[in-house]
DNA sequence: CCTAATTGCTATAGCGACTAGAGGTTCAAG
DNA sequence: CTTGAACCTCTAGTCGCTATAGCAATTAGG
């Protein structure tokens, strides 16, 4: 299983070449040693360390304490205490959203259904973006709490 | 109410004041006129201009939709429709963050419930990341449906 | 063995939506 | 009239990628 081209290991982990190549650059995954024409030659443990951090990833975990966590887990001798509470902070965190995202969501349906389907002058969904006073008014107190992403 | 400096509209509206001159700069703000030393003079149609935006920021969504629902509230004779639209796909993908958080947070949960507490070679927060196979395994297939955020 | 298609390389710029900093100017209160 | 807060422009940085351009290396088929 050794020898995998970036192509294969991108394929096998799930994370997208250029993505590959921009780990690298940042040192979140070690350089690999290069084919006699300059390719990367990945194997086990890259893919191993690159599945690390995809799932990492999904979990919302920002690459610096991805990079906290590879580091704890190559001492495994040492107490636990940091990779715990970097996962509590994650989780928090993660609560965190959802509850300005559920807020958003309750007054994003509360537009969408008042709507009359008229013209836009009578249009709740515009009438709301104007006055926050047509809002149940409990949502998002600071913007940074509601959203943004892909 | 005449006759606002950008601070004074920043602290009226919620909105930072560099944000502001950003939103300018991109056009998503009218530019107001100057005094006669070149400073920003805001008047109460900005502020509500500003408001409409900083809300529907809140809401989630993206500059484009909010230059589009901007467009929409200046033709009043339109039916509402396309607002009605722009909401809810708004709605559909606070509806989709909603859920891949919600399996991000049980998968935390499990995560931090399971550590032992003991050294990091025995940690489940550093074991799961490690193996995807620990998890439930429902969590966030497209990694873009995650998170990310401030 | 040769060629063509595919895959790989580097480097730079762009995305969204801001935020921060430098270095200078204007304004308002006392 | 002085002082200091608030303002100005411009550039660069944030996060985590993604896209493009212009090449070079590899691999599969004939």
């Amino acid at each position: 299983m050794t020898d995998l081209s970036i192509g294969r290991l991108a394929t096998l982990s799930g994370v997208k070449v250029p993505t590959i190549r921009y780990y690298e650059s940042i040192g979140m995954l070690d350089a690999p040693p290069r084919s006699p024409g300059g390719q990367r030659r990945y194997d086990d443990d890259h893919l191993e360390q690159l599945r690390f951090i995809r799932h990492g990833r999904e979990l919302g975990f920002g690459l610096d304490d991805l990079r906290a966590l590879q580091d704890l887990s190559a001492r495994p001798d040492r107490p636990c205490e940091e990779a715990d509470g970097i996962a509590r902070k994650q989780l928090a965190e993660v609560e965190r959203r959802i509850a300005g995202l559920e807020a958003v969501r309750r007054e994003l349906e509360r537009m969408v259904e008042r709507c009359s389907h008229g013209v836009v002058d009578e249009c709740r969904v515009i009438q709301t973006l104007s006055d926050h006073h047509l809002c149940a008014g409990d949502h998002a107190p600071d913007h940074q709490t509601a959203l943004r992403d892909t």
